[in-house]
DNA sequence: CGGCAAATTGACACATCTCAAAGCCTGTGG
DNA sequence: CCACAGGCTTTGAGATGTGTCAATTTGCCG
């Protein structure tokens, strides 16, 4: 099948394409996958050599937890229009991959055609490399805050990272996010327990930011939630 | 300047280079400078478009903290080899940047010069690409890190990292490494105070595992430390 | 209605931070 | 060679943040 618009729609949202490099891209030969909450979209092994692009959905890359092998860790989260395993040339351990968190549907292109056609246009290249850059510095930022806030500051950190992202897509809107993802998930993601999620919760709702049931979080003062987080976008790289 | 061999030996340890990759990378141009402890090497601003390579020294990716502004987070260290700020297209904000720890010595190529370089030899796109993949990859190891290991346990995995990467490079051997590094620095890497490490820094010695004095760690008990930090080098991705 | 998983709450233990003070090292000036 | 100053390290004590365990409530789905 051919490649979606939405793979191109959003390299454009990063850099300016020219007609030769959109020819190219439409003429690259996809397959897409639905996969349901839990499923592993790539595993660490990677077997058929392949990239996805995220179509729709929510898609988390886990680690496991090194003491506690039954737990989690959360270190990128992936929406539509995201590159989920680009580039495949890092070694990970067998322990680690990309989980869909609630239903998603990816589209997958084979590595070697990705970078057959990065080898043909250098801008591509480099809107790759790119990508994989940006995946790197919104994980620095998370560190930052990991460092910087505590409890209910960095889960609003949180909630500004992720509504500022699927809106940018308009996977989100009218400051309502739709996340398929349980209080433990976010604790894998923070670096919490489950339950001290559910306390940086309450105080976000008892201070009247955040309202947050089952998988519908509403923001109810985005002012006030940027400023409880100390929220700036640009890291994000966002265009517009 | 022509361009040192450390470059292209470095730049071999990841992957194999064709004869016409090493005559097109000699050609490049480049400039040596040497910083002072505590100097910038290249600020958020990357004013002067450059990349850079740690030819000798260490040097730390800092960022603001977002709360209390007067202390800093550190998100990467970059070794002798290490490519620093090599994509320029993440835009970061004013209060990170690249700081040498203790001297170090750097060899600067324009970022333009570069882009050519990888538009006519798609394996050194591929190249580049990784370094900034693995740079991420490391990244998340930390965070992994930080959520699993506390205290004695994670800057036990924080010497385990370094001499791994130091000794690769050939900059340590013999379980001795030499850190221009003060706690409070360590501190920042680690997200903890710099009393903190100070007490983690005493368990390590009071179990024989490693013996810090001013700049120099010895490491007394190399499995024993693996063990303590539950230290797996894979995600360094390091051919030897 | 029953059953299960998730969310919520409380009590307590442990990890880590902050503040304060003392000790140590090193460079400087007499 | 000594005295001193400053920054770093070390240690202690108390405050705060966060984890664990247990119990209850809520919400969803059969």
């Amino acid at each position: 099948m051919a490649i979606s618009e939405f793979f191109i729609r959003y390299l454009q949202r990063r850099q300016e394409l020219s007609a030769g490099e959109l020819c190219r891209l439409r003429a690259l030969s996809s397959e897409r996958v639905e996969f349901e909450s839990g499923e592993f979209i790539l595993s660490s092994r990677n077997e058929a050599g392949r990239s996805g692009i995220m179509l729709q959905g929510m898609a988390a890359r886990v680690h496991r937890n090194m003491t506690t092998p039954d737990s989690r860790v959360i270190t990128g989260l992936y929406f539509a229009g995201d590159f989920i395993e680009l580039q495949g040339f890092v070694t990970r351990p067998p322990d680690s991959g990309i989980v869909s968190m609630g239903r998603s549907s990816v589209e997958f292109v084979r590595q070697e055609e990705l970078q057959q056609v990065a080898a043909e246009y250098p801008g591509l290249a480099r809107l790759f490399w790119m990508t994989t850059a940006i995946d790197a510095e919104v994980l620095r930022q998370w560190q930052v805050a990991a460092t910087s806030l505590r409890s209910s500051a960095h889960l609003a950190h949180l909630f500004c990272e992720l509504y500022t992202r699927l809106a940018s897509v308009g996977a989100a809107q009218d400051l309502v996010l739709n996340l398929p993802i349980l209080q433990r998930e976010v604790a894998e993601i923070l670096g919490y327990s489950a339950i001290h999620v559910n306390r940086a919760a309450r105080d976000l709702r008892d201070r009247g930011l955040v309202r947050w049931i089952g998988s519908e979080v509403v923001i109810l003062d985005w002012e006030g939630l940027k400023r409880l987080a100390r929220f700036d976008p640009s890291y994000l790289s966002l265009v517009n």
